[in-house]
Order: C-alpha cells, then structure tokens, then sequence
DNA sequence: TGAAATGTTGGGGCG
DNA sequence: ACGCCCCAACATTTC
C-alpha cells in the first residue's frame, strides 16, 4: 500500500491534529515526516535553546508514535528538494500539513506544493481563527487589539478532533533517519534548562492551571516571581509549546472556556486574551510582511537609533545596574524564557532608556526564547517601541525602578537572578546603588533613567 | 499592558 | 477663632 505522508512542523503531537486526523481519514498509511532546513538552522533568528526544546519535543513525538506502530522519519535539508525526493522513493499519493501563515512559510509551502506532484491538503490547525476570517465591516483587516478581540470573541471556536490512530496505520522505510543532536545541527552545548517538552507535559501544564491557578490570573500574572518553579504559578508556561504545536489553541481554548463557570470571569477572559494576542500578531504578519524588519507605522523607520554596543551587550548579559532588568535578562538566558510582564520592562528598557533599535531586541529574542515565534515576537517589540499596530504611546515609558517596586515588591525576583544582590536589604533592592556601600559586584547603573526618558521623549517626538 | 508634572483639596501646626 | 503655610493625598493634565 503506497502511504500518504503527514509533514510536521509546528503540530508536533498526535492529539487534535487536523491534518494528522485527516491523513488517517484517508485509509493509506501514514509516514510521519519531519524536515530541518539548513537554512532556517544558520540564521540568526535561530536559538540553541529552542531548538534544544524542539529535539525533545520531536523525541517525544517519535515514541508515541511509536506506542501506534510508527517512527518519525527525519530529514536534514530544504524541503523542496527532501520532499519530492522522499515521495519518488514511496510513491506517496498524498502530502498533509497544517498551515503555517507566516510569509516565509507560505512561500516555502506553496512552492512546496508545485514540486511535489501529488494532491496536497494544508489544514487550518494552529490558530483558532485563521487569517481572514476576522475582518473590518469593510472587509480590511484590524490593526487595533480591542476591536479585534471583541469580533474575534463573537464566533464559534472548532472543536477537539478525536484521536483516530490505531495501530499498524503507519508506514515505515529502511531509513528512517534519527534525531540528530545539538552538535550534529552546528551547536555547542548549552546550559539554559530546556523543560520536558512532550504533549503530556504540555496537558498536565494546562490542568494544572485551569484547576489551581486562572481564577487568580488577572492579579498574579503580574507576580515576577510566580513562575513555573513555584507551587502556585502566576502564569500557564504554555508558549512553548504552543509555539511548537504539543498543545492545540483549541484544547486551551476549551479548557478555559469549561472552567469559566468556576473562576473569576474577568482572570479567564484575561488568559483568552493572551490567545488572542497570539492570533491577533499571526493575522498582522499575514496581512502586514513589511513589520519583518520595518516598523508597522512607517515614519518609525526615521527615528535615530543610537549606535551603542557595548550597553547592548550589557543589556545582553543582564549588567546594566537596573536589579529587575538583570534579573529579567539572566533568567531568559538560563531558562529559555522570561516572564511576559519581564518582557516588557527589558523591551522599554532597550528601545526607551537606552534608545537602541527594537530590532537588536528581537533578534535577541528569538536566539533564546524556547517560545520565540516571529510573529508574537514582532508583535510584541513593536508595540513597547511604539512603532506597531495598537502600539502605546511613544511618551509611556517604563521606569524600571517603580515596575520593580510593584511587581517584585520583595526582590524575590532579583534575588533569584541576580545572586550579588542576595545580601541587599529590601528597602534597597530596587535601587542598590544608592546604598552606603554599594554591592562592589555588581555594575552601577548604566545610564540616568531621568535623562534617558528626556532623551527618549526628544527623539520620538522628532519623528512624530 | 505609564510616569511625571501640575493642580486641587483638606487637615494640622503655628502665630 | 482665624489666616497662613506646609504637605500629603488625590486628581488631572501632559509627555
């Protein structure tokens, strides 16, 4: 029996996979495939600690399918030369993949398509509401979140698909390549703490949450301390493996929606959000290429960036004086993650009191977040630059110290992170340079946040 | 999903 | 008792 090949990308789990469901629908067996373009691995825009997550994610992924009967084949190389190759060498009658909008992607997929001569079916599978189908009376799409969000509130959400697979529905070959390591992909070792990433993981995370902690969601997802580590955590830790596909939007979406008669509407509705934040930022890539190295609102491509390497190295390695913001920096570089309300603080500590490119932030960004996705990721620099869709005001800018002071009243945060400044009473964790005898490990702070603000607020209004 | 500057109010100390 | 000042607390405006 000639098989039909299922491609996984960011759909990397056997439960609620439209695609997946779709290729068992058809009765061939099933070759499970995953690619790894040489070309996506060497940019820049790539990390070792993601794809670190993503080698456990695919490990977990083979042993289920193993469970079925079933091995993950892998791949190294472009998919438009791997795929009509693997197809001759089958004669697979059919290609199954669930769509990816960003625009590399769609391009890639849609030569993909041309090449490889058998009927391809792309299923909208990683987004509650794909591209288009949340539009303007006028048919344009949305630039601004709140509209956004209401229309996108207002229709029905898909279903969970049941897993279909039995076993023996799989194809298997002589080679079925393995997962290569870190190394064989051109990486060092890493030290960031890479969490177990499989789709159990991914659904004791999430019941964990809906059960414990979404009641309290609007209040304590601001706690800078409340992380995955901690009994109670603030936060899901989902992105990562949303961002992957080890979870669907639709089981979180449900989840949510079925806890929402017995928690606090308001911290629901908060969490839904964060998926719709997600969503919103996919549709503005789609609609919107140019915010991939531009700023959404053009006339931000004339603002005067400083040239200043050696504060974003020191932004970089988390020695910039501000406690909340080393904190911030070192726990993204030992965990792969940062908290989101961190995020913000670092990202208007970048663009406004250092007045360096939010591109250098980006990048940044996506080498070491697990979750790192171009779209949110985007999404989210240009809206603390203030040069994207729904962006805030040029004129908020952060003051670290007093995010500090509200969200880690207690340095419990910084102390985490920042181990020089464990012995620092509290009344001077937010500000240690102001102590009589000051940590003498730790930098003072490399700029006046007074000053820069002026200098931030002289520059933005320049452009406006 | 701000923060700083400026304006207003009201209680208390004091002559 | 009264006016004056100070200043904290809160509100509004501005960036």
């Amino acid at each position: 029996m000639t098989p039909v090949i299922h491609w996984f990308r960011r759909d990397l789990r056997l439960h609620d996979n439209l695609a997946l469901a779709a290729a068992f629908q058809s009765g061939a067996p099933i070759l499970p495939v995953f690619i790894f373009d040489p070309a996506i691995l060497k940019s820049d825009w790539s990390g070792a600690p993601r794809l670190a997550f993503l080698l456990k994610a695919l490990t977990s992924l083979d042993e289920s399918l193993q469970a079925w009967g079933g091995k993950l084949l892998i791949r190294i190389g472009d998919p438009r030369q791997s795929l009509p190759r693997l197809i001759q060498t089958t004669g697979a009658r059919g290609l199954y993949f669930n769509k990816d909008y960003s625009p590399f992607a769609q391009k890639r997929d849609q030569q993909v398509a041309r090449l490889v001569g058998i009927p391809v079916s792309a299923f909208d599978d990683a987004i509650l509401q794909p591209p288009g189908t949340v539009v303007k009376d006028n048919g344009l799409p949305y630039t601004m979140f709140t509209p956004f969000k209401r229309r996108w509130l207002s229709y029905d959400k898909p279903p969970i698909t049941e897993n279909y697979l039995v076993g023996g529905c799989f194809h298997l070959m002589d080679d079925m390549g393995h997962i290569p390591s870190l190394q064989e992909l051109g990486y060092g070792p890493i030290e960031t703490d890479i969490p177990e990433a499989s789709e159990k993981k991914a659904i004791v995370l999430l019941e964990n949450f809906v059960q414990k902690a979404i009641g309290t969601y609007a209040e304590r997802r601001n706690v800078l301390a409340a992380d995955r580590n901690q009994a109670e955590p603030g936060t899901s830790y989902l992105s990562p493996y949303l961002r992957f596909g080890l979870i669907s939007p639709r089981q979180v979406y449900w989840a949510a929606h079925h806890t929402a008669k017995n928690a606090l509407f308001i911290s629901v509705e908060t969490w839904v959000s964060e998926l719709v934040w997600r969503e919103f930022y996919m549709h503005i890539l789609h609609f919107f290429p140019h915010v991939m190295g531009s700023s959404f609102q053009r006339k931000y491509d004339q603002l005067a960036w400083r040239y200043a390497p050696a504060e974003l190295e020191a932004w970089k390695a988390g020695m910039t004086g501000y406690p909340v913001v080393d904190a911030a920096m070192r726990q993204l570089q030992a965990m792969g993650w940062m908290h989101n309300r961190a995020r913000m603080i670092v990202a208007s500590f970048l663009t406004k009191d250092l007045l360096i490119d939010w591109r250098e932030g980006e990048r940044h960004f996506m080498q070491w977040l697990i979750d790192g996705d171009p779209a949110a990721n985007n999404g989210g620099w240009q809206w603390a630059a203030g040069t994207g869709t729904d962006a805030q005001p040029y004129f908020r800018i952060f003051n670290p110290q007093s995010q500090s002071e509200k969200f880690d009243p207690e340095g419990v945060y910084i102390k985490r992170w920042v181990p020089e400044l464990r012995d620092v009473p509290i009344r001077y964790i937010h500000d240690p340079h102001r102590m009589p005898i000051p940590p003498h490990q730790y930098p003072p702070p490399i700029v006046d946040h007074a000053l820069a603000r002026e200098r931030a607020l002289t520059a933005y209004q320049f452009v406006k």
